[in-house]
DNA sequence: TTTAATTTTGGGGGGATTGCAAAATTTAAG
DNA sequence: CTTAAATTTTGCAATCCCCCCAAAATTAAA
């Protein structure tokens, strides 16, 4: 499966766009910034923008998209006698306590953060994102657990494992918009994840255990 | 207070536009209905469109306003020795065992909840209020409890009580935009909220329950 | 009746997004 | 190497949401 010249161009051009388009927004806000002007910048015509990029947010959030089968792996790749809820808060605390960048601890999360921040639309997106997150770890529950379609119970424990999740990652982002140093949030967001452990039922804590009974 | 000519007008003015406009999203959905349309039916410019109503989506989620503090109101008016999740169940379930209209357990909702659904602008706005919904009740938590302003405990808790109250309201919207009759719904939501019950821990349930210490 | 305050409207324009067909580029074939 | 086919880029026009401003119409107040 060689790579052709057209393919590769067409992966270049993509980077480059969303890079650069990337750029302006961090530095002038995402309503800022207009597509023409992003096109100019390229180098290309406003069509090609979106001959890659299908609105203006998948610019910004290009990489999100990777993320939406996060928890779905967490849950299916868990050890053996842990529960799907136990899963994902051991990886949640192994990425933050690393401070990880895939959660955002990094340098200069917080302009990225701010830019969000100050659109509606980015946020309305992101929040979009975090649905299909929802809906693929209630499908991957069903399917380790091999629930009947009619169960309820898989949806209800996939919102209380994404909401683990979701208030932790909107912690972190809110203590790094406000500058905060990465290390210092680390911290203060393993303890928000250990409140957040002994607030929830223990069916929660539970559920899917793997090689159970 | 009498209320003179001017504002008797203004108010007219505002709910023929909102009632024309919702009549039209329900018979060909959000995105097929231009505001020039709407202008037109109601007989004023698309200019006094934009006077009463900032965006679009207001034009459909009109009322969507006066349930900011829905949460807060049941939290605010527990019972004696009932904590605020425990009020904010019994008042969902007294909705919900009512048939309420005022949770989409009514003729017609199907229809509205379709709309919604087709309309990514409409979710997003919908979701925005439900954020409101728990900034507000992370507020009135903390008024209630007088917790510190650095303790975390109330926008857990909050975000809890939340989940609760979206997941059942989603539900019923699902169900209902399936069709399904309202009576029906309202007998498998209360199943529902029993089961989220039940998953809840002892923390969220007993949290800031009244008279206690 | 005159004057002040408030609404409505028209006109203009910016910016996201889409559709279409022509032009440019790359690939494949002869 | 030349040519034809496939793919990408581009220009152009158009739609629609939304905003700004000043003139015109309407209502309230003096």
């Amino acid at each position: 499966m060689a790579e052709g010249l057209r393919e590769r161009k067409k992966r270049e051009t993509r980077q480059r766009i969303s890079d650069l388009a990337t750029g302006l927004f961090l530095e002038r806000g995402f309503e800022a910034v207009t597509i023409a002007e992003i096109a100019e910048v390229a180098d290309v015509s406003v069509n090609t923008v979106y001959n890659y990029f299908p609105a203006k947010e998948d610019l910004f959030l290009d990489r999100s998209r990777g993320i939406v089968d996060r928890l779905s792996r967490w849950v299916r790749g868990r050890d053996d006698g842990e529960s799907a809820a136990e899963a994902v808060l051991r990886e949640l605390r192994a990425e933050v306590e690393s401070v990880s960048p895939r959660v955002g601890l990094m340098e200069g999360y917080s302009r990225f953060m701010a830019v969000i921040d100050g659109s509606p639309a980015l946020k309305a997106r992101l929040w979009a994102v975090g649905q299909d997150v929802l809906a693929n770890l209630e499908a991957t529950l069903r399917e380790e657990t091999g629930a009947d379609p009619a169960e309820t119970l898989p949806a209800l424990i996939a919102g209380q494992i994404n909401w683990v999740h979701q208030t932790a990652m909107s912690a972190i982002g809110r203590e790094m918009m406000a500058g905060r140093d990465p290390k210092a949030v680390s911290r203060e967001v393993l303890v928000l994840i250990d409140e957040m452990e002994g607030l929830l039922g223990d069916k929660v804590l539970n559920y899917a255990a793997r090689g159970a009974r």
